[in-house]
DNA sequence: GAAATTTGTTATCGATCGATAAATACATGA
DNA sequence: TCATGTATTTATCGATCGATAACAAATTTC
């Protein structure tokens, strides 16, 4: 179990001395970025978050400052002039990549009665799988369902609100039938079985990185075919045939 | 960032003191598991395997050496008298959660057409999910798809040849149509749409330990409703109506 | 252009991690 | 009962981690 492939610690000091040169600053001498040295305190900050995001996309939140700090092309330290501890940045990752993603345009969309409720729902979920089916968003997601982060549950629930419901009620009403008053268990759990089916495609491709065999739109529509169909006999033995 | 709770150092020595004690061994007192001392070293072996999983299960794989001990009751170093490193033990783990699992019963389930293909379904996803949707299942699932295990390529193969491929089949033979030589990517690709449903039922109950709103079996024979009556449509106007 | 402010780096601390070596408790066969 | 072998623990090493303090460089302000 020998740490990792131990570096011997001398290193660092060869790469102390070097950082007097005069054209190449210390910093850039590992990521190599491009000498974006003192940036204003916004840029930076946003700068920071935005490459943490990358970074503990692809390692998880276990992975070091020190490394993260390497890809920003600055030092480890830095980091706390920005964020007081490592968990107040992680939070802040949650709170970008969970939250701030949901494009109020899509409320209108899954309600908008005068396109027929195949079209909206392809549409959206096109657009809504080209925002968190990427490797980052599913990444983060998964890193921090595991950990138990709570805001996890705040999601699931604003999909239950925003989508899942929604397509249940208007799924009545293009069938003719009287939209619920509140959606049963049974009904969302079929929805959730549609969302999970398009879902599960991302976690093959990005976060188990396996091949996929149609491509994203195509299988969006293939899932919407099965759900229609599926779903609409299920109403129809439902309500006696 | 100061890494957890800072323990003051003086605690070891005193637990070190208090080992000398007659009936109550040092180990014990942390886990208070029930003086296991000296095992087998067969049995020692499984124990520290099938509470490693658990413990993995957990924390992650990340978790520590230390308290992974604490948990079996026993000290940090004999785990490396069992596994050669931490590492040998992750892949052990991942061995036997991920292989060891499939009985052979269910190649002959999936394929008995004296019976029909709902009810193989219906029982086979029932069978099946007891196995994989369980905390540990899912959680070393994901804890493993996320560090890039190599393994995983191998279950998501397993999965498409003893499960998906066959219900294709079977579902063809079902219909009366020919059954295909080779199953088509759309047809596979509609197949892990009925597996992704399924699965992230139990994401969402043990990765995000979110509620779920019906029982597991009513899930799937709600799934399996859908992917019938939807598959059947879509087979009908693929051949021309 | 000097002082004050802001940005970034070097050096280092204490804790914890995986791993090893040496010593100790326990069991078994002669 | 004593020697031998195995199971388990104590003590410790080197590396790495998050975090802080002290210093240096760049920018702004007067």
């Amino acid at each position: 179990m020998a740490g990792k492939t131990a570096q011997p610690a001398k290193a660092k000091r060869k790469r102390a001395t070097l950082q007097g040169e005069p054209g190449t600053g210390g910093a850039a001498a590992s990521a190599g970025a491009g000498r974006t040295h003192r940036l204003s305190a916004q840029d930076r900050r946003r700068d920071i978050l935005e490459k943490s995001i990358a970074y503990f996309a692809q390692v998880g939140f276990d992975g070091g400052t020190r490394e993260l700090a390497r890809h920003l092309g600055t030092t480890q330290p830095l980091l706390y002039r920005y964020f007081p501890n490592k968990d107040a940045l992680i939070q802040e990752i949650y709170k970008v990549v969970y939250l701030d993603q949901w494009r109020p345009a899509w409320d209108a969309l899954l309600e908008d009665r005068t396109r027929p409720l195949r079209e909206r729902l392809q549409v959206f979920y096109e657009e809504y799988t080209d925002v968190i089916l990427t490797p980052h968003w599913m990444r983060i997601y998964f890193f921090a369902g595991l950990k138990g982060v709570p805001i996890n549950e705040r999601y699931l629930a604003l999909v239950e609100e925003r989508i899942l419901t929604r397509i249940i009620r208007e799924f009545h009403h293009a069938c003719g039938l009287p939209v619920p008053a509140t959606v049963s268990p049974e009904d969302l759990e079929i929805a959730w079985d549609l969302q999970g089916g398009i879902f599960y495609y991302g976690v093959r491709k990005y976060v188990y990185r396996s091949p996929v065999h149609v491509e994203k739109p195509a299988m969006i529509a293939q899932a919407l075919d099965v759900f229609f169909a599926g779903y609409k006999t299920i109403l129809s033995r439902r309500n006696g045939l």
